[in-house]
DNA sequence: CTCCGGCTAT
DNA sequence: ATAGCGGGAG
């Protein structure tokens, strides 16, 4: 079965990491506020540190765009240490929390109630929040159709020769909105396969045998193809 | 030692 | 284009 189209290979891609890996229940968290403190949280950091941030914040009783607000920015910091940048995180989230607060009356339907472009954009204009939060924001809490792109995507798709790595992020993400249906649900989906994936397989240092994905890799086929050249394992 | 579910300021 | 932010785990 050879692939023709770019939808056909994105499809094909999800498909065989779905079957490898199954549902990955993103994102894990009590409610669509949380969610969004999370994807501030673990900007450049790993989740497991994130998720003794997000306990502190809630044994304080701090999670809620109200309780962010009314707490001091360094006690706030103290809260979130476990996820690092503590101090640039603390004001992040008070950024957000200023803005839900005073625009949407703390209401996330009425933040998400616009047009998703006009969303977005409101996103990316609040201090801390770039892109690939703006799209975690969107599909992950809004439940809108807006691909997110991280480096693991880049990576992953880099090495299978769908890109060269070096396009801005919108160019990769428009590959995904133009292959795929809208749907936030696959969206949600196949990102968090690709960060499964790239966490456990195609990593830094790959670990091409065994890989899903092998049959439509180049770099996977060259690594196996040097027999003992081997790119790991 | 590197790396993590990035972004801002220079 | 690059420095700075930063704790925690392998």
């Amino acid at each position: 079965m050879d692939e023709h189209t770019l939808a056909d290979l994105l499809t094909q891609i999800y498909s065989l990491l779905y079957q490898r890996y199954g549902p990955q229940h993103w994102w894990p968290s009590d409610s669509r506020f949380e969610t969004i403190v999370g994807a501030i949280l673990t900007q450049n950091t790993a989740w497991r540190n994130v998720e003794r941030a997000l306990a502190n914040l809630k044994a304080a009783g701090a999670m809620s765009p109200a309780r962010i607000r009314e707490t001091a920015q360094d006690e706030l910091a103290t809260l979130i240490r476990p996820s690092g940048y503590f101090n640039t995180k603390a004001r992040k989230l008070k950024a957000f929390a200023d803005v839900l607060g005073q625009r949407h009356h703390d209401d996330l339907d009425h933040l998400f109630d616009q047009e998703p472009g006009a969303l977005r954009r409101e996103l990316l204009a609040i201090y801390g929040i770039g892109e690939e939060t703006a799209d975690d924001i969107m599909v992950y809490a809004a439940h809108l159709p807006s691909f997110v792109i991280d480096s693991y995507t880049v990576r992953v798709l880099a090495r299978l020769g769908v890109i060269s790595g070096k396009q801005p992020y919108h160019a990769v993400q428009a590959l995904f909105h133009d292959s795929l249906p809208p749907d936030a649900g696959l969206f949600n989906e196949y990102h968090a396969l690709l960060d499964r994936h790239a966490k456990e397989t195609c990593r830094k240092l790959p670990l091409c045998r065994g890989c899903c994905l092998l049959g439509l890799c180049p770099t996977g086929a060259a690594a196996v193809g040097l027999s003992s050249g081997d790119l790991n394992e």
